[in-house]
DNA sequence: GCGAATTTAGCAACAGCGTTGCGTAATAGG
DNA sequence: CCTATTACGCAACGCTGTTGCTAAATTCGC
């Protein structure tokens, strides 16, 4: 029952952030294109631009002459404006990117990690690595916040690093805070393919409402995009995908079932025969659209990259037969836009998001016990 | 990019069902009650409570004295203030239920349905159930709206039944609107399973963020509650869990692909084999978990009720032992508590919730393009 | 050329929301 | 009977978006 109470300021971020939303989608735009996208009054519109334009978020980039009447000032989002650092956390590897308002990738380094990295490990080197991309510019004072996209479970509402798979030395971590105070900026924490979907969202922009990312990358993952949001789960341990089972006789898997998607994909990969892997991870796609109705499916990790074009035909090729009614329900198959970044890029963005993106008016805090009253005795 | 704009009656809309919301949870509750759960202040609980009374929606109900002090006022709802009928379609039957404010439901009827039904058959079995229903009493008056529950697929947005499974005559019929102009009330479509989640949802209030109804009756399917909201899917096809496949090497499902859940448990139900088939299903259900994140699951459906108890300890042994770290993932599992007037109870708390619940700011409609604009040449 | 039509944009007054400040009512305890 | 305490609402306020209307900048027709 702990929503956010709705005042007036909550109003003020979200036709503002509706805005903003028009101008990343659309790169330029003007006052007519805002009313027509969103319903606001014309005046308002102005009201809200005004606002925008003295943030420095958004710029007036000449004018169109429609034929008759007065020229429309057209606008652009100032994409450095305002940037934010998007980390993935691997298992051995940490990966920076530094992304503008705009969505555009500008940095991307790597940095190994030791095999058993403690908390310490990766904050001093999150401070080495931001300071190294922000070095020698005026840009530390546009940073917005930093990013972290990394593998569960974990706890997105608290911050909290609750057991990294395979990671000693990260049980109930409080990473936000640590890196909070660590860094000097607002974190956001988040489970990887998490972040990764929400990269995907942005570049496709509002239509992207229903949508999965799919990780093949040392296991099975997926990222979930619902109705218009990030779907996390209760525990932030959505994604799970790798341990659903698809072949109830199939071999054991670690997580110790028998016949999980990730342990049947395993046997085909390692027997080499990738076309089988791709068709069982078809299945797996399958099996997510026939529950959840997706519109868009995008693949990415390193292990299904490097044989990227056998896995995404064998993707769209079973979406197209094995969907039932394929006339109006067929979604797009297609291979994530940015690569290896796809994660810390996402991570980055989430970050964005929560300054300058709709505001969300019911969190996933814990809800309050509603205590019932009970009228006294007279 | 269509989202609702947000102006001023929205959050006149909005806390007002907040605290609708508080009284639905607690039955009885005080002015601090809601300013606890909502984070509004006092002054303002008191502007809402004043209008919702004002309204009928609630009523003073005593006070209560905290000990030192002047004594709280203590609110209740008016169950009977407002009403809705909900319907549930299903192949042979029409069930009509009368659902009060508060959740509770009044009547239920159940009546066959010719085995080839026409659009026009169902309206006039509507109207007659309905006119039954309310015949002799003044309750018309406050009669909120109508919730259809019906198989799909079909179009939630648009309101329009596109092709139900097994019935010839229901291709592309705008339902929603053909009742409202028959019926003269306002009405609501939903695919049964997701009508179904909501009764749960509204039994067990806030809590239940990420939720799911299983669904054995005639197939097997799913309705979702995820992040708080229905999850419908991009259209409004969501929870063909039942063609979700489990079994590479199965045999052949109606739907073309093999192994699917539906199939395998029909076979161990064709074999009498009751337990397996439960545990079947709960290999699917833990699917479901592993891939959502889950926190409740709802049993539910003819075929399951039959044998309640011994699907609900398969599931629920399932989901003990085969989620790993058992220990903060493990969701409840329980049998739903509306029995068989699941669906129709649902969709009509939908059309209560439409009216008096928390407004949604991102409505499924389809998003508009949004034009780009151009600087013209001098 | 020059006025009329047209389109864009913004100023000013307004209504409605939650918030703040403060006064008032109703109780228990001394 | 007074005081401390709690509940509650009136009144003024600040902030939204909205409405009404005026001003500015352009094309088109004569």
């Amino acid at each position: 029952m702990t929503r956010t109470t709705a005042d007036v300021t909550f109003l003020r971020g979200y036709n503002q952030a509706l805005v903003m939303a028009v101008g990343r989608t659309a790169r330029t735009f003007e006052r007519s294109t805002v009313v027509d996208a969103t319903g606001l009054t014309p005046q308002a519109v102005s009201k809200v631009i005004a606002r925008l334009t003295a943030d420095g978020l958004i710029r007036s980039a000449g004018v169109r002459r429609p034929g008759i009447g007065k020229p429309a000032v057209v606008y652009e989002l100032v994409p450095d404006s305002r940037y934010a650092i998007g980390a993935h956390v691997a298992r051995r590897t940490l990966r920076l990117v530094l992304v503008d308002l705009a969505g555009t990738v500008h940095h991307s380094t790597v940095s190994p990690l030791a095999g058993d990295f403690t908390p310490e490990h990766l904050l001093d080197a999150l401070r080495v690595g931001i300071d190294a991309i922000t070095a020698g510019t005026e840009l530390r004072s546009r940073l917005t916040g930093v990013g972290i996209g990394m593998i569960g479970p974990l706890d997105h509402a608290h911050g909290l690093v609750r057991d990294a798979h395979g990671l000693r030395h990260w049980h109930d971590v409080p990473l936000r805070e640590l890196a909070e105070a660590h860094l000097g900026l607002p974190v956001h924490l988040d489970k990887d393919v998490t972040a990764g979907i929400t990269a995907e969202a942005w570049r496709h922009g509002a239509t992207f409402g229903d949508a999965a990312l799919i990780m093949v990358e040392s296991g099975i993952g997926a990222g979930f995009r619902l109705g218009g949001a990030a779907h996390r789960g209760a525990h932030t341990n959505a994604g799970e995908f790798g341990h659903t089972v698809v072949d109830l006789d199939g071999p054991r898997c670690v997580c110790g079932r028998h016949g999980c998607l990730e342990v049947v994909h395993l046997r085909a990969t390692e027997a080499g025969d990738v076309p089988r892997a791709a068709r069982v991870l078809a299945v797996g796609v399958v099996n997510l659209l026939q529950t959840l109705d997706l519109a868009h499916v995008v693949l990415a990790g390193a292990d299904l990259l490097r044989h990227a074009e056998v896995y995404r035909a064998a993707v769209e090729r079973a979406v197209r037969t094995d969907v039932p009614r394929a006339d109006w329900l067929t979604p797009t198959v297609t291979l994530s836009s940015l690569g290896a970044d796809v994660i810390a890029a996402g991570a980055a963005m989430q970050v964005l998001d929560q300054r300058y993106g709709i505001p969300d008016l019911a969190p996933g805090a814990p809800p309050t016990i509603v205590r019932q009253s009970v009228v006294g005795a007279r």
